[in-house]
DNA sequence: ATTTTTGCAAACCTTTTGCATGGAA
DNA sequence: TTCCATGCAAAAGGTTTGCAAAAAT
């Protein structure tokens, strides 16, 4: 879970000026736990008369993904959408029933970036790795309904 | 290296009618030997007069997603590309210099699965791990010129 | 003869851009 | 006061769809 403040604060770090649009945008994302389109975002300012407009929406996106505070995924679907997390490691495990994104952590990905590397001659330099599937809790509400 | 010919015989297989434009795109597809993105092939298609359409390219590359010959890729920069790949594995390494991609293996992804899904609790339904680097020959093209 | 597939063009959806205005530093 | 950021609306991409004609079975 990312804080308002957290993204407000990376903006100003960054050398990015602190306006509105950024806070109420800021505010709309910590809000989320869970991936989230450009399109809802832009729906959920305007549904609270927030009035930023479609363009800052992208831009902002833009800058927070350079500054690592959001991340872009491509859902199965081929759809792009966003989620917000600690500007370091890279991996979520997305639930594929109610969106909630989770941390997956290492987990022994270096090894096998080496192990590709070793295997194919490539020079790796970045990699994507996203996972899908069912959270503890869309699991419990699942097999109560069965 | 999937050729042209598997990609005609898996059309058959999966019950879908032998069409010219069919045969055409498994030509081009087999052609290429890095990613493509369905303009690059509709561009492909007109420049050899095959006269097929741009509905039919993204319609064909649909079925062959669906039947595991052609994995959709994300490249970093939110671009969609196509791989021909054989139907089974599923992890490319693709040069991010000339396009060319290869066969990663599992190379130890499956004991990351399995990490990710005790930790989280999860359970993993699919995956996406997508490698981008230099490949050998890149690397080396690239020393000579320093 | 029947059913699928096709090409075309228009519709759609998402993202980007140009530019004058407004706001932060 | 200077420069960055915004909103708007239009443009640009990329993908999908409706439909009548053509091709495959």
């Amino acid at each position: 879970m990312v804080s308002s403040d957290a993204i407000v604060l990376a903006f100003d770090t960054a050398g990015y000026r602190l306006t509105e649009p950024r806070r109420a945008l800021a505010r709309l994302i910590a809000a989320h736990d869970g991936h989230f389109t450009a399109e809802e975002l832009l729906a959920a300012s305007t549904r609270e008369r927030l009035g930023v407009g479609r363009a800052t929406v992208f831009r902002s996106l833009d800058i927070l993904i350079d500054i690592g505070l959001v991340e872009r995924l491509d859902l199965p679907t081929g759809e792009h959408a966003f989620v917000a997390c600690e500007p370091s490691h890279h991996h979520h495990v997305v639930c594929s029933n109610c969106g909630r994104s989770t941390d997956a952590g290492d987990s022994g990905i270096a090894a096998v970036l080496d192990e590709v590397a070793r295997r194919t001659g490539y020079r790796i330099e970045s990699h994507r790795l996203e996972l899908f599937g069912l959270c503890p809790s869309c699991q419990a509400a699942r097999s109560r309904r069965t």
